[in-house]
DNA sequence: AGAGACAAAGGCTAA
DNA sequence: CTTTGTCTCT
């Protein structure tokens, strides 16, 4: 039975095997902290605790899931389902349903995804009559995001003179009120949005002292998976929880937070030890994932940090080949150089399409290696982005059923009341909301009783209203008796969702068929895989919730493909073959996380995570111009790759011919052909000193820099002025005559005839011409 | 009053 | 490249 426990080292056994007290497990990458929650459990439930007195925090229901199963495989029972195991949002949402009554809300609330919360927060800004270029609704959301994740309600808001100050200055001295506004509309609807799902928490655990008392009851042993990334609400629902037992266990690593943007709080893993008694620290160093040149090379990038607690990652694995570095002149290229490459890995290895993952720093990014990967039919798949339940006819079809469950969520309602179109427009629709908030009803319920309500609205209106009202009744009764599927499938044909987009007959327009059929079939796993389980329904508001919470990662497929993915999304995950592309500066590090030492030390943390993600070999890429915004747009390379200590590094330069190979011919480069590059050779002679660049390791790095003085200096003024008719030079074509001019501004492309190479067409951005007359 | 066509603006990471 | 706003037509 206890066996198991010699399938970990002794670092990894001494956090298992301690059963009681606070401790903090400070986890490297990839030394197998997954591996110690859940063993961690499995004694814990060995030694007779209860699955129900278990509390695990994760940072994705899927690693949950996982680990309930390993669970069960190694107590040998099926009592690992009793385990509370999920992300915070999940696992309080289950719990703030239960006690919903208490805090004034209906049990059978809605959970706002950030769409729903900033269009609301949009519509509150408009009716009440204030600038939309000041209050830019995205800000005023994050603003209260943060708000609400730093614990700061509506009341603290106002009682804090500091804050409203900072609003003021900040030009915004109404954001109180539309956060007030916001706040109310939310209650009113009955909805919750995700910072409430935590804030709400702790609101009940605060005010009622004996729910306090029944979950720490509950709950007498926790864990808490990536603690690095909790913020200050989480933080407190967690100390609340642990208080009186403190048998509490955090499991993080200071050098992978990543979420500081969204309130992540580093200092809750580097405070742990004041807020326990006698706190136990465990380390685990030994990294099993990656090679040895991964795991020094992410070494000697996280000591550029300042913060961060002591810890030395090594690993017994092999050395493994050197981090591989390209630079490639456009999104494009890098688009196929990263599939050649793949497509190479997997015949030259014998790999699967799932040993690779492409990760960037913007989903934006995907594009390029969608591309690439489609044209050398690689099978691949998108985490993360816009989710298939973003979309707008999946939440369309979405926010009917959510009407269904919560007649008074505003968001839903207003979403789909006039789609299909049904003659209900905007005027109508404000003179609702405004009515709506005079009466402190819902919108919904304001129409359930126009007639006894003097509005200024004309009968025909009046009665496509009622129409409407009267066909969302008529789904509701069939909720009582018919389950999730047959009701969606029913809202699905009756609105005349379907037809809409039959009727448009586009591509694009098939494709959402095939969407909303792929969104009933779910409906019907869900309702099918429900019976089996005794105590739930099958209901639509459980349905609801699932999808309200899941993330992208959380879906499975059986299909071998290559994952693409944000750096963020790829926490927790390792592939063999890792490609980090995009390694220019202003897009990672962002543009956005340069102005302060902690925002770029979070992009170093960011950079440390992807690399550490790889077990075999990584790939760093970077481009001399890239499509930004619709635009080219010049790039430099990432002062992160100059950070990584060279012994570690290939640096693969394109020859000189490459670099000069105009836009216009890109379409050639589709194989990567080894013999255009040539390896840089690594320096003879002892190896440089850790982490500080000599003098000729910069000038090489330099090098790689493309800077002006590698081109003939092209002056843009001759390219604007340029036209037909004109003799131009070019760098590698020779003398020519401009045939035609087409294209304006940025977009400005020429077409030259040109002696040695022919009739080109270049744009003239990048074409570095010299005016001859 | 509403629908649809067209122009303009603004882009990050996420449960 | 998407979402959002404005203008014109019905």
């Amino acid at each position: 039975m206890e066996s198991y426990l010699a399938e970990l080292n002794d670092a990894q056994r001494a956090p298992v095997l301690q059963k009681d007290g606070a401790m903090i497990v400070i986890a490297g990458a990839g030394s197998g902290k997954t591996r110690v929650l859940t063993y961690r459990i499995a004694y814990l439930m060995s030694k007779g605790v209860d699955p129900f007195n278990i509390l695990s925090l994760t940072f994705t229901n899927k690693a949950a899931r996982e680990m309930k199963k390993r669970i069960s495989q190694i107590v040998g029972s099926s009592e690992a389902k009793n385990l509370w195991m999920g992300t915070f949002h999940s696992i309080f949402a289950k719990m703030l349903r239960v006690e919903a009554d208490k805090l004034g809300y209906p049990s059978n609330f809605t959970i706002y995804d950030t769409q729903d919360s900033q269009r609301l927060i949009s519509a509150i800004i408009k009716e009440m009559g204030l600038d939309k270029d000041i209050y830019k609704y995205k800000q005023v959301y994050s603003r209260i995001s943060s708000y609400k994740n730093s614990l700061i309600t509506v009341k603290a808001y106002f009682q804090n003179p500091e804050l409203r100050e900072a609003d003021a200055m900040a030009k915004k001295p109404r954001l109180g009120d539309i956060y007030k506004n916001y706040v109310e509309r939310c209650f009113k609807a009955g909805a919750m949005d995700f910072d409430d799902l935590l804030l709400k928490t702790n609101e009940l655990l605060n005010r009622f002292p004996e729910v306090l008392q029944k979950y720490q009851n509950r709950f007498r042993y926790i864990l808490v998976d990536e603690y690095q990334d909790t913020n200050h609400s989480q933080y407190l629902i967690v100390k609340a929880l642990s208080d009186k037992f403190q048998n509490i266990c955090v499991v993080g690593d200071d050098a992978q937070s990543i979420y500081a943007f969204r309130g992540a709080n580093i200092n809750n893993i580097l405070n742990f030890q004041k807020d326990y008694d006698n706190v136990q620290m465990y380390r685990l160093e030994q990294n099993y994932r990656s090679t040895k040149n991964i795991v020094n090379a992410a070494n000697s990038i996280i000591e550029k940090n300042k913060t961060k607690l002591d810890k030395v990652v090594w690993t017994a694995n092999d050395d493994g080949p050197k981090i591989v570095v390209n630079r490639l002149l456009t999104d494009g290229d890098e688009g196929r150089y990263v599939a050649s490459s793949i497509f190479e890995n997997k015949m030259q290895k014998q790999m699967n399409n799932g040993d690779f993952a492409i990760l960037y720093r913007t989903n934006a990014q995907s594009r390029a290696m969608e591309d690439a990967l489609r044209k050398r039919e690689i099978p691949y798949r998108i985490y993360g982005g816009l989710s298939f339940y973003q979309r707008k006819e999946i939440k369309d079809v979405l926010s009917y059923l959510r009407l269904l469950v919560n007649p008074n969520d505003e968001e839903a309602l207003k979403r789909i009341i006039n789609f299909p179109a049904r003659g209900i427009g905007s005027t109508t629709i404000d003179k609702l909301t405004i009515a709506a908030n005079l009466y402190s009803k819902s919108v919904f319920e304001i129409i359930e009783n126009l007639d006894h309500l003097d509005l200024k609205i004309n009968s025909g209106t009046r009665n496509k209203l009622t129409n409407f009202v009267n066909m969302i009744k008529s789904f509701k009764i069939l909720t009582e008796n018919a389950d999730a599927f047959v009701v969606a499938d029913t809202v699905a044909k009756k609105t005349g969702l379907v037809q809409e987009l039959k009727k448009d007959g586009t591509p694009e327009g098939i494709a959402k068929i095939e969407n909303i059929e792929e969104l009933l079939n779910g409906i019907k796993d869900f309702v099918e895989g429900q019976e089996e389980l005794a105590d739930a329904s099958g209901s639509l508001a459980e349905f609801l919730e699932d999808v309200a919470l899941a993330t992208d990662m959380d879906k499975e497929t059986n299909e071998d493909h290559v994952a693409l993915m944000t750096i963020h999304l790829a926490k927790g995950l390792e592939f063999p073959y890792v490609y980090i592309v995009g390694m220019e500066e202003d897009l990672f590090p962002s543009g956005m996380s340069m102005s302060t030492r902690s925002e770029l030390e979070e992009e170093r943390r960011l950079f440390y995570v992807a690399l550490t993600r790889a077990e075999k070999q990584a790939y760093l890429t970077y481009t001399q111009s890239r499509y930004r915004w619709g635009k080219l747009v010049d790039a430099e390379p990432s002062r992160f790759i100059e950070e990584i200590d060279e012994v570690y590094m290939n640096y693969m330069i394109p020859q000189e011919d490459y670099k000069y190979k105009p836009l216009m011919d890109l379409d050639i480069f589709g194989d990567v052909d080894k013999s255009k590059f040539r390896q840089s050779k690594p320096k003879s002679g002892t190896p440089p000193p850790a982490h500080k660049p000599n003098e000729e390791q910069l000038r090489k790095l330099r090098k790689l820099r493309p800077t002006t003085t590698d081109y003939p200096t092209a002056s843009i003024k001759d390219t604007v002025k340029l036209e037909a008719g004109n003799e131009v030079e070019h760098i590698r074509f020779g003398k020519g005559k401009v045939l035609n001019i087409d294209g304006v501004g940025q977009d400005k492309k020429a077409e030259i005839n040109f002696e040695n190479g022919g009739v080109k067409k270049l744009l003239l951005r990048f074409a570095k011409l010299k005016l001859l007359s």
